[in-house]
DNA sequence: AGAATTTTCGGCAACGTTTCCGATAACGTT
DNA sequence: AACGTTATCGGAAACGTTGCCGAAAATTCT
């Protein structure tokens, strides 16, 4: 059984003193004397007295929690997000309560009602991957909870949303595997339902565009995050009579299941075939050979999106809700050749 | 600005009933009408009401939160420890607090401060790498915090333990590079102050006497997790004459920069030389080649862990601590000869 | 029918804190 | 000397719940 802690009412009768005298001096407010206040600090330092902060968010009905829910956290992704959150969170003076909806729509529910019972101030969510129905954050969002939203963004929904510039990614990837001499450029797609698939395949058609480059159906393989259906399609480009010199995946596990397909077939990355990879998934640099990758700014995405929240709760009502969208970066490992 | 939730409060006045009858219906006390209670449910299902946990723990001096304090999450290992915990504590009715000390000593200081402030009812936690001090830990037991370590277990304070048997996994790893025909396995030893590298040094050791194999001091290298020192020590091991025809290294991260030392030099493994890592680095299977490595049970280490914790809050003073210690699991992947 | 019991409910105090409001005393002003 | 100011403090209500205690109403028993 726990001991109770102290409360400002020990330090009160032990000084002879007010309670309302001890709160003035722990939170130093203006009208008390700095003898009074002295003795009431030292007093609290001497009985490690910790403010209750459950009574103080009661009564200030302000808890100074943020809440974030993620889909998941034990790939590097959303913990370098949460990262980048809790940094600026804590700078503000707020803390962060985290929770995982494990790719359930059912958890996500449960998990907002348990936000909203635990009156955090204001939410940063990445919603699962089955969610389409979103009368839950809906209705969380009229009872007045400020939501940001960040990785997976859904156009319809209100509020702040913090993403990531695929299409310009894609782009920049693309023009990379050109400018080193590449010239018949697969795409492993992704959904074509998710704006992350849509804009990625059209950061690879543009770039080709640009270039002046013929752009092929056959080249383009719809591969959807599917485990399997990757290696099927990747064998199918390297079966073709004139097989692609590079391939261009819509996220890293995709390009790593490639990987694993095209050194099967004996043949070598990047003298064979070029490929790159998006997302960064954290081994993408220790595998061989280290892979060229587009890379999220994690960190500021987390930044992004905690400052956003905090202004919205700083400016009430009359605070638009904004869209920031960062720029993706192309770390060249030894999946692609040399310029 | 949030709307305000609605509280008891709203229901009673519309229902023309007191609080107490509502409160009664909602956490279905016996010594109300079924039909009064079925109107109070209705109406807070109608009006989406959400209880108040921060009033509820405020009057029953009871938070159900248990604080998880761990030293990062960005990689594997903790955020699964996590997921384990957060297994038993949702089934047990407990919200999860979880924070990171960034192997800062004055972070987790300040974050104990806060947990205490939050009042949590006990503590799940892995100390940071440079915690020497207890004072904070002690004094927040002293308090009645109940306190479940691991990973980074401390001998001398009070509380239970869940460790993971470091021994009996370098045993295991160092008898499969003997029965793959290895007999030079040097050791890329972490910091013998820490009792994960002294037991997995002793493992190594004492697999070597099992096996009659002669134990040389020139083998045992004092990585000390650091980096580069690795580098430096691999590198004087493949210089000895008679080098070593395996490395049994301490952690996953020193086996995997011995890794690329050996490479560098031109030798393949396992044809050369042995590796064997520790403690599954995420990426352990996808380095080429991947890496044969002494796994833990991170999922069961989180779910003792909670165990032992929630044991201990319903059971109060007199629960006895208890250490649990958990079993490793070789992993045979290809920087190990075959049988 | 009256008494005894049960069912159902409302009043009220508490949990620990903040904050408004008013009280007191010491000070300075005319 | 009478007044207004200022500095410092205590009292008390409030935040939303829970849970004890007792009251009224409904039911059962004699």
């Amino acid at each position: 059984m726990r001991n109770k802690q102290p409360t400002i009412w020990d330090i009160a009768i032990k000084l002879n003193v007010s309670i309302s005298t001890v709160s003035r001096a722990l939170r130093n407010a203006p009208d008390i004397n700095p003898e009074t206040k002295k003795a009431v600090l030292e007093l609290a330092q001497e009985l490690d007295y910790q403010p209750n902060t459950i009574a103080t968010s009661l009564r200030k009905n302000k808890t100074n929690i943020i809440g974030v829910m993620v889909p998941e956290f034990v790939h590097a992704y959303f913990p370098n997000v949460i990262l980048g959150i809790q940094e600026v969170a804590n700078a503000e003076d707020y803390k962060v309560m985290i929770m995982q909806s494990a790719e359930s729509l059912e958890i996500e529910k449960h998990n907002l009602q348990a936000m909203m019972s635990s009156r955090v101030e204001g939410l940063i969510l990445a919603i699962t991957r089955e969610t389409n129905d979103y009368g839950h954050i809906i209705s969380a969002q009229r009872k007045g909870l400020p939501i940001v939203f960040f990785n997976r963004i859904v156009d319809e929904l209100p509020g702040s949303k913090v993403m990531v510039n695929d299409y310009q990614g894609a782009f920049m990837a693309v023009e990379h595997l050109i400018q080193t001499g590449c010239r018949r450029i697969a795409h492993l797609a992704g959904p074509q339902n998710l704006t992350i698939g849509r804009n990625r395949l059209n950061g690879y058609l543009d770039a080709l565009k640009t270039y002046q480059l013929p752009i092929e159906e056959s080249l383009i393989m719809p591969c959807n995050f599917e485990e399997g259906k990757t290696r099927m399609y990747t064998q199918a480009l390297l079966n073709q009579t004139n097989r692609p010199d590079a391939l261009f995946a819509v996220n890293d596990p995709t390009a790593i299941e490639a990987l694993i397909c095209i050194q099967e077939n004996g043949m070598n990355i990047p003298e064979h075939i070029s490929l790159v990879g998006f997302s960064n998934a954290p081994h993408s640099a220790f595998i061989t050979p280290p892979m060229t990758s587009v890379v999220q700014p994690l960190h500021e995405i987390g930044r992004h999106a905690a400052e956003l929240l905090i202004r919205q709760l700083n400016e009430g009502t009359h605070f638009i809700p904004e869209t920031h969208t960062l720029d993706a970066k192309l770390v060249i490992r030894k999946s692609t050749r040399k310029a």
